[in-house]
RNA sequence: GCCGACAUAGCUCAGUUGGCUAGAGCAGCUGAUUUGUAAUCAGCAGGCCCGGGGUUCAAAUCCUCGUGUCGGCACCA
């Protein structure tokens, strides 16, 4: 085992350093554990820099990281990289590393290392934002590096790792800056970290929601209906429906009223809402009879306008609206990425107008039918409250109080969250709920906006107890943030094997030979009857291959039936997960079916 | 929007340094076969090679402008 650096009162501290302070502590080994890890990464980062700066020589280094899923390098060169080049630079990292050169450090002043470091603009940049007298200096060979360490005492333990990605990045991830080259990369302790790391990469590419919503028929997109624009096929709407059918009763339960408002509305009222200032570069505006109009991007100001069709009493608050509400919003080109984020999609969203002592029940109503419909999925989340943002409309004090408001409410009931500043609406603060999927990974899906300002710019008002009019508190949430988004996430959450209570078809039914059609249709009907979609394959194809055909849409259940099951009234039952088969009567399959798809209820 | 890559049949992909009639598998259609738990056999059809414009005797292939997709960055009210 190779000792790499020690620990020392909870701080890493490379053997380098340790060596010239005289420094002892707890020995860290090369192997996969996040400290040796976080050491390795860096190391190789270093590495491809030195590699890199080999095979172009006018290369400027910017800064090299390690981050959560490997390490990265953003760089400078005249010469055009590309995805090809990666091999040349893991080729040229490799024959460095068998060299085995120490890495050695070294401390100069920073007008030395300006000096040093004159001819690299990037690494000038760097060494503005280090407020230190002395920097450090890492050797290996003929590289040198601006770092602050730790690393490995030599190149040659680096052995298994993998340049993975190339993309550009703005010097700082500001936008304004000029563009570098970066380059991402992995690296383990062991070849079999890296393999297992390389296979985990693999099946994350095979749950990619756009491939398998493509391979099962659930939606696609066409260049000649535009960028963002989702069509959802036979399959998908069937899935949809059923999540639709499903959230529906849940939200009258609730005593939610469905409601529904225009498309577009005239440009006035965004004006009014405050959307037309804040966010109408994102809108979609239309121009007849000298009017314009803005396309929807969120259906608020359609339940402020329901709200304001008759006249409210505190006895009535709640008042609860929900729409499955299309909305259109002009995202950049750039963010587009399959269902995750479309420019037309339609949300579950709910609009609550309340009295103020009505705001933490209500929260933590929403927070419970969150909970509900999170676990149903097997969905693990978290909570985050996010304040107010550059663009905001509204004055601070309605901010602080409406905040405040948030964390009470989740204070007082003991749930945890985390804060994300500046992160909030326009309009109001927002808790937000970030699910984590089958294989960890983390997405932003529901959303509860505590508003105080949309109530006032439209002068809402109720009836209090003493005939006095009083402004009502608007509650903007939505569960599963859009259905496009969740059944995204859905899809490769399950890997495209959707439970039965939502899955686009739930039996398929495979009749042995054509004489064994008839009964094929007869279960098929008895299935509707209790609201399963089935599909008979009938097509002229051998037995063997309709089942195979079968099993590739990811059917919950295959049923065969011949004779035997004709005689017996039975089905034979083919589990996708297990492939088994095992024999029931008519009745206690339809049974199963009914309660597999009644067994989930928000 | 920015950096880079890519776009060939419904789908997945071949297509030499620009050069004969652009190919394959799956899916589709037709016929034979009537099947007991993951691919029966044979035949047929299917293409403005993403769209404009250009270079060239000759363009799927080179250049250019769009459109779309992918990987990141920035964005995500």
């Amino acid at each position: 085992m190779n000792e790499i650096a020690i620990k020392k009162d909870g701080e890493i501290i490379d053997t380098q350093t340790a060596k010239e302070c005289g420094f002892e502590g707890e020995q860290i080994h090369l192997d996969n554990s996040p400290e040796s890890l976080e050491i390795l990464r860096h190391s190789t980062a270093h590495l491809m820099a030195q590699a890199i700066k080999s095979l172009y020589p006018d290369a400027e280094f910017y800064v090299g990281p390690v981050v959560k899923e490997g390490f990265y390098y953003d760089f400078k060169t005249s010469a055009e990289i590309g995805e090809g080049d990666l091999k040349k630079i893991e080729k040229q990292m490799l024959s460095f590393a068998k060299k085995k050169y120490l890495i050695e450090k070294y401390e100069i002043s920073m007008d030395e290392a300006k000096e040093k470091f004159k001819d690299d603009h990037l690494k000038l940049e760097v060494m503005k934002r280090i407020p230190s007298d002395t920097v450090s200096i890492y050797k290996q060979g003929e590289f040198e590096d601006l770092c602050r360490g730790p690393h490995l005492p030599n190149i040659g333990l680096i052995r298994y790792f993998k340049l993975t990605k190339i993309a550009g990045a703005y010097l700082g991830g500001d936008s304004k800056n000029e563009m570098l080259t970066r380059i991402y990369g992995i690296a383990f302790a062991t070849k079999e970290a890296l393999k297992e790391h390389m296979t985990m990469l693999a099946e994350a590419e095979k749950r990619d929601h756009r491939k398998l919503g493509n391979e099962m028929k659930l939606f696609t997109f066409r260049e000649e209906v535009g960028a963002g624009f989702p069509i959802w096929l036979p399959a998908g709407g069937r899935l949809r429906a059923r999540l639709e059918s499903l959230l529906f009763k849940a939200h009258r339960k609730r005593g939610y009223q469905p409601v529904r408002g225009p498309e577009m509305l005239r440009s006035d009222l965004w004006k009014t809402s405050g959307h037309y200032q804040n966010y109408g570069e994102n809108m979609y505006f239309t121009h007849i009879d000298e009017l314009e109009f803005g396309v929807k991007p969120m259906n608020c100001v359609g339940h402020i306008k329901v709200y304001e069709d008759e006249l409210h009493s505190y006895r009535d608050l709640p008042i609860k609206y929900f729409e499955y509400g299309v909305v259109h919003r002009h995202e950049m080109t750039g963010a587009l990425h399959g269902l995750f984020r479309v420019r037309e999609f339609t949300q579950d969203d709910a609009h609550i107008f309340c009295r103020a002592d009505q705001i933490e029940e209500q929260i933590i109503e929403v927070v419970d039918f969150v909970d509900k419909i999170m676990s149903t999925f097997e969905f693990d989340y978290k909570m985050m409250i996010s304040t107010k943002p550059e663009k905001a409309v509204g004055s601070d004090e309605v901010w602080e109080i409406s905040t405040q408001a948030l964390k009470n409410a989740m204070d007082k009931n003991e749930l945890a969250y985390e804060i994300d500043e500046g992160g909030g609406a326009f309009y109001g603060p927002k808790i937000d709920i970030k699910i984590t999927d089958a294989i960890g990974r983390e997405w932003q899906c529901g959303t509860i906006q505590l508003d105080f300002n949309l109530p006032e710019r439209f002068h809402l008002e109720y009836n209090g107890e003493e005939n006095d009019k009083i402004q009502p508190v608007m509650i903007h949430r939505a569960i599963l943030g859009s259905f496009e988004r969740f059944i995204g996430i859905l899809t490769e959450h399950y890997a495209g094997e959707f439970p039965m209570f939502i899955s686009p078809t739930q039996v398929a039914i495979i009749p042995v030979a054509q004489t064994h059609k008839e009964y094929a249709k007869l279960l098929s009907d008895k299935l509707i009857d209790i609201n399963a979609d089935s599909e008979i394959y009938v097509k002229n194809d051998s037995l063997n291959k309709r089942i195979r055909t079968a099993e590739k849409t990811r059917v919950p259940m295959i049923v065969v039936i011949g004779d035997e099951e004709i005689k017996n009234k039975t089905v034979a039952i083919r589990d996708r997960r297990t492939r088994e088969q095992y024999n029931l009567s008519e009745e206690e399959f339809l049974k199963l079916i009914q309660t597999k798809i009644n067994e989930v209820n928000f």
